[in-house]
RNA sequence: GGGGUUAUAGCUCAGUUGGCUAGAGCGCUACGUUGACAUCGUAGAGGUCACAGGUUCAAAUCCUGUUAAUCCCACCA
């Protein structure tokens, strides 16, 4: 027997271990068997596990355990990302507190040594947690980002790309994080808002406003729009411009670019330390002067301000003008926008640079145009990335981002791939010292072909997104022709956070695009972020993160997991709050206690569900049960180990007799179905609530209540019936519950039980609002009794005329007085009206309670009398339609009969509650 | 400046291609509970679906506009 709460600590790891062992977790390439592949998005390899992960494992889990079912051979590739920058940030910053030394000092190999011992210890915490999380993915196959075989891909991949002339390398201006000293890629920029000053300069016959004064040691022009009359005459022309270093020569160019409504229409242009000015420069000839180096300081060219920070400077220039005049005014408080580094805030500093891009225009003769429906061969990494999304190869869940990722893509620069830190996949070139020679290979090289051996590697590493661009292909052998990659890719879903749709998802299109010619996934389902209960961002600053493995500890991974994407829809923001998870923990101890009863009522019962038979056998009924087990709907192509079946499915089984059992055998059945559709749909937070309410609502409030009037052996067998498809159905959401309870009366584990699939033949309406007419006299019984505050252990009796429902109503006696506290119940087609007695009238039957004494007549007259003119005013609103020609002549024939049926039972009770209003 | 998203009960949110008198959980009110479950049960209160127009037989749902919140993209220096 079983205790009689959940305690999820004592099962979930013991269950995770036993999944694990049992090799669940590993497909295998089985080509009469349909792939399912989900690459699971790595975490940081020195991260914890926060709820962001928690969300994208839950979600993952949910799919790949419903494959499995299925009898798919479902593939969740797990690993992790070496977090180029991140991880050396966090490295660097431990050696500082707790060595006081920096990575310079260390040198580039011990520092290595140092980041690759650190991670070692790190990865396994990770792994734990995402196990916690209960996910079924397979550990066999795991990857890490710095794995030796992903780093063979990432040099494959480089080399082809540069023999393809995509990837070249340019003296160009990049956004560059004067503290993590490294280029960053375009995406790799925010914009925050900040307050600064606008200095408006005396500027030899301008006056011209800025926010860095100090980048005017690298003017080299003035810029106005050609159609500026002010400046029409100056344009072409050159002026000497007084400085704090003396004299300068700036060239006044026309650029359409200039706003003449700005200040005073003229802009100085400062092309090495300007995206927009180096634009102008470009299109108008203009020379570049760099004046601030890679430590974000002014260079031996700025005199006396040589070796000071840029903010420094700035100030010491802004002194220094102003005692030389040439200062007109300063505006405080001048709202902008500041460029920061991504990782770390610290405002970008443009400056030129030479480094490796990635050419997104370039054009390139791809492999197998036919595999992505490309009509021409010769195409650009940007075409490719664009076509699959707009051929409709790739879907994107929910489809607005296709908007945002068109506008992205569109807009895309060449890609800056280099990185000055030394935590990455090392750039796979080579110098020769003696020679100009640039050496692009595979392979260390030994010589240059001039001879030389002095052959010195790029000291650069690569963007951490061009290695995690390759993962959904990488992590399965490529670029070896291995039978993973050939079986299991393309993936079919990428579960990941919408923010990282550029960082990572159009990576990942790309790249994938290019190397194999084929898309990295068919449907891309993007997940909103996790907020606070107030809509706050999460954050270590405001403290009001909530631990996803603290909540595990207190309300076990199941409740965790329901209350993660419950309540949420694609794409959109949710929020979670530890009341919610509370609510889910509730849910998975009702559902606990829901299977205890059931199996308790079934006792005996079990004997025969763990024998020879496959099947719960009902006694006394014609079954033909050497049939029945192997002819139930099949998953694709093979299918998932088969499981007892129940008496009620197949051809040959046995119809349910009961009413009540008819009834929620039926009510499965649509269960099933709509959650089937809801999950090819994609939909995780309505199934989820549909199986909640199905449990609760109807299984446990109601049939569960019900069956304790019945003892015959069906109603046994349907109580394990419902039981088994609902643990099959809730296994994806709350696996660890529900393979603990099917272990109660099952020798094989759920997690690769027979997905169930509905039974058409045994829906029955008809049964269905039987069994709601009985429903209905027990609500309404109840209610009147709460009104009329009778106590609720006083036993009443009822008189019921239930006219053609008589017989059903007189067989369900014992269950009508046992839930709606009856000592009597009386059934009759007809009959006179009992004195003293309050009607109920309920669409098939009337019912008689002697509460008129207990009731206050006015006040009972008042409530009547409402009811009836709400139903008058329905009423009529239906008659108004009804009578409405346009109505009866456009609207599809089901909602007019519908309508008019509603009109019918409405007018019925009207009547009924006028009748009940003069008796009183 | 451009583009999204959101606005539904006190709170958090569902609500499919337009078609039940708009739903759930939490909270609230009243009552109850000794054998499946107080991590519970029964009954109830609570909404002008942000606002204004429009389309339609029919609008929470579609269109236009307004307001408010929020996010992304974009260096008016």
């Amino acid at each position: 027997m079983l205790p009689s709460s959940y305690e999820h600590k004592k099962y979930e790891d013991k269950i995770y271990k036993k999944w694990e062992e049992s090799g669940a977790f590993t497909p295998d390439t089985d080509p009469n068997k349909k792939p399912f592949t989900i690459s699971m998005p790595p975490p940081n390899a020195t991260g914890t596990l926060h709820l962001g992960h928690a969300v994208m494992l839950a979600l993952e889990d949910i799919m790949i355990r419903q494959k499995r079912m299925q009898g798919y051979n479902a593939l969740w590739l797990p690993g992790t990302d070496h977090a180029a920058i991140a991880t050396q940030n966090k490295v660097e910053k431990i050696l500082a507190a707790e060595e006081g030394i920096t990575r310079e000092q260390l040198g580039r190999e011990n520092f290595l040594e140092r980041v690759k011992a650190y991670v070692a210890d790190c990865q396994d915490t990770i792994r734990q947690q995402v196990r916690k999380m209960g996910s079924s993915c397979d550990w066999t196959r795991e990857r890490y980002t710095f794995d030796d075989d992903l780093n063979r891909a990432v040099t494959e991949i480089f080399v082809r790309m540069y023999e393809d002339k995509l990837i070249y390398r340019g003296h160009r201006l990049v956004n560059w994080c004067p503290r993590c000293k490294s280029t960053l890629a375009d995406d790799e920029v925010e914009h925050k808002e900040r307050q600064g000053k606008l200095y408006w300069i005396k500027y030899g016959p301008f006056v011209l406003a800025t926010t860095r004064p100090e980048t005017k040691l690298g003017d080299t022009a003035v810029a106005v729009h050609p159609d500026d009359e002010r400046y029409k005459d100056m344009v072409g022309k050159e002026y000497q411009i007084p400085g704090v270093l003396g004299e300068f020569t700036v060239k006044v160019i026309a650029d359409k670019s200039v706003n003449p409504e700005f200040g005073s229409g003229a802009v100085k242009v400062t092309p090495a330390h300007s995206f927009v000015d180096n634009e102008m420069a470009e299109r108008n000839g203009i020379p570049m002067k760099q004046i601030i180096d890679e430590d974000g300081c002014m260079m031996e060219n700025c005199g006396k301000y040589a070796g000071l920070p840029t903010v420094q400077a700035r100030k010491e220039i802004v002194e220094d003008m102003e005692k030389m005049g040439l200062i007109e005014k300063v505006e405080e408080n001048y709202d902008m926008q500041l460029s920061v580094c991504y990782r770390c805030e610290t405002p970008i500093e443009p400056l030129p640079s030479k480094q490796w891009f990635i050419d997104v225009n370039q054009k390139f003769d791809i492999a197998h145009p036919e595999k992505l429906g490309l009509k021409d061969k010769n195409v650009s990494l940007k075409e490719a990335a664009i076509h699959v999304i707009k051929d409709q190869k790739i879907e994107i869940i929910p489809d607005r981002f296709n908007k945002t990722y068109f506008h992205w893509m569109d807009n895309l620069k060449d890609w800056c791939v280099s990185r000055q830190i030394w935590w990455g996949h090392r750039i796979p070139v080579w110098y020769c010292e003696d020679c100009e020679e640039v050496i692009v290979d595979r392979e260390t090289p030994k010589a240059c072909k001039c001879g030389s051996e002095k052959l010195i590697q790029d000291e650069d590493t690569l963007d951490t997104w061009f290695s995690s661009g390759l993962w959904t292909f990488s992590t399965l052998g490529w670029p070896e022709k291995t039978e993973d990659l050939e079986y299991f890719h393309p993936t079919s879903v990428m579960e990941t956070g919408y923010d990282i749709l550029f960082f990572w998802v159009a990576r990942m299109i790309i790249m994938s695009t290019y190397a194999l010619s084929e898309i990295p996934f068919e449907k891309v389902y993007l997940h909103g972020l996790l907020r606070d209960k107030q809509g706050r961002k999460m954050s270590k600053s405001l403290g009001n993160g909530i631990d996803p493995l603290e909540m595990i500890d207190k309300y076990g991974a199941d409740a965790l997991r329901m209350a993660l994407f419950i309540g949420s829809t694609p794409g959109n923001d949710s929020r979670i709050y530890e009341e919610k998870i509370e609510g889910f923990r509730n849910f998975v101890n009702k559902f606990w206690n829901i299977s205890r009863f059931a199996l308790g009522r079934s006792e005996d019962t079990k004997v025969s569900l763990e024998g020879d038979t496959k099947g719960v056998q009902p006694q006394g009924k014609q079954t033909n049960d050497s049939n029945q087990s192997t002819n139930t709907p099949q998953p694709p192509q093979g299918g998932a180990e088969q499981t007892p079946q129940s008496p009620f499915q197949g051809e040959a089984a046995t119809k349910p007799q009961e009413l009540i059992n008819q009834w929620i055998i039926s009510r499965t059945q649509v269960l099933i179905k709509d959650v089937n559709k809801g999950l090819d749909e994609f939909k995780f937070s309505e199934t989820g609530q549909l199986l909640y309410d199905f449990v609760w609502n109807e299984f446990a409030d109601w049939y569960l209540e019900m069956s304790k009037k019945s003892e015959s052996e069906e109603t046994k067998q349907t109580l394990l019936y419902v039981l088994q498809n609902l643990l099959k159905l809730l296994h994806p959401y709350i696996p660890y519950v529900t393979e603990e309870i099917w272990g109660e009366f099952n020798e094989d584990m759920l997690i690769t039980a027979a997905w169930p699939e509905a039974d058409e033949s045994l829906i029955n309406a008809e049964q269905e609002k039987k069994a709601d007419l009985i429903r209905n006299i027990i609500k309404e019984i109840r209610s009147k009794r709460a009104e009329a505050k009778v106590d609720p252990v006083k036993k009443i009796s009822a008189i019921v005329f239930g006219g053609k429902n008589t017989a059903i109503v007189e067989e369900h006696a014992e269950v009508i007085k046992f839930m709606a506290g009856l000592e009597t119940l009386t059934a009759s087609e007809s009959g006179d009206k009992p004195e003293k007695a309050i009607a109920i009238f309920i669409d098939g039957a009337e019912v008689y309670l002697p509460l008129a004494d207990m009731l206050d007549p006015e006040k009972e007259k008042k409530r009547i009398e409402k009811e009836i003119a709400e139903a008058e005013k329905y009423v009529k609103s239906i008659q108004g339609k009804l009578s409405n020609k346009n109505f009866v002549q456009k609207a599809p024939a089901n909602i007019i009969e519908a309508e008019k049926e509603k009109e019918k039972a409405t007018l019925e009770k009207i009547e009924k509650l006028k009748k009940q209003l003069g008796e009183i």
